[in-house]
DNA sequence: ACAAAATGTTAGGGTTGCCGTACATTTGTT
DNA sequence: AACAAATGTACGGCAACCCTAACATTTTGT
């Protein structure tokens, strides 16, 4: 067993850098920072603390990347964070923002089998087409009472 | 504007006194501890903190209970609790200790519009039971495979 | 009623995660 | 190259939560 467990704020740090990786060339702290609403220092505190847990390869002003562990960790809480987004606005039918700011906080604490149930239920809902058609409507009904 | 925003962890004791009130009748620190998981000195600090607050009556070693505005709150998370309980259990099938833990922690950072449509989803689900076979006879075979 | 057990409180400490400020380093401009 | 601006870091501080150990109070058993 390799798998250390990680906090919802690292999770956090650790998902900002990938997807900047994944649209930029370079890793700034400052980006990250930006993104997530914190200050430089608290980067920089977060960095040597991933790094302490081999997740991030950091120096004192250097490049910043992923280890490839650090990229596992990463795409793990990425995957669920798209799940969860996928379920809000495919079956509930959550506005976009709305989903996203929805699957930021819970993609920290959902479990593996209610991840995996859900992942199937959007898959039975996407070839059951008509069955969302059929909540949009009762949905939009109840509102309405 | 009355409601102060609220940590999970406040949310936690809030609810545990609840469940409490309403099984016995009075209401003990350590039963609080017991339940939470957490030291007896950690129940003090939170209860001398929930009192500041004005959600708890306080008092050393005196009676713990729910100001209204206490229940009030106490109440709105076990409905959070429930509606999420319910959907994990019977949309997807969740065994009940595992819906039960994913409940407590989704239950600190669900919107009040995903939460909204969530128990829109159960109740429209609830009156179309075939579709919920249908899933769970998907769920099954896609396990399999 | 009174000792023992259970419960509640206080004091002191640890961790995480954030901040602002001042300073160090790098980057960009000319 | 040289300066200004942007970025990164170190440091001290703060708040939320949790802990243990020692002590205070209440409850329980006989």
């Amino acid at each position: 067993m390799e798998i250390e467990k990680i906090s919802a704020s690292l999770e956090d740090y650790l998902e900002t850098i990938y997807e900047i990786i994944e649209e930029k060339q370079g890793v700034k702290a400052v980006e990250i920072s930006r993104r997530l609403g914190v200050g430089r220092s608290s980067v920089t505190e977060a960095l040597k603390n991933l790094a302490d847990k081999k997740l991030v390869n950091y120096g004192r002003y250097d490049v910043i990347s992923l280890t490839p562990a650090g990229e596992k960790a990463a795409k793990k809480v990425q995957f669920r964070h798209q799940a969860l987004y996928d379920f809000l606005v495919k079956v509930l039918d959550v506005e976009f923002e709305e989903a996203q700011e929805n699957a930021c906080r819970i993609e920290h604490v959902i479990s593996e089998d209610v991840l995996k149930r859900l992942i199937s239920f959007v898959e039975f809902y996407e070839n059951n087409n008509e069955f969302i058609e059929e909540f949009k409507k009762f949905y939009n009904v109840s509102k309405k009472q």
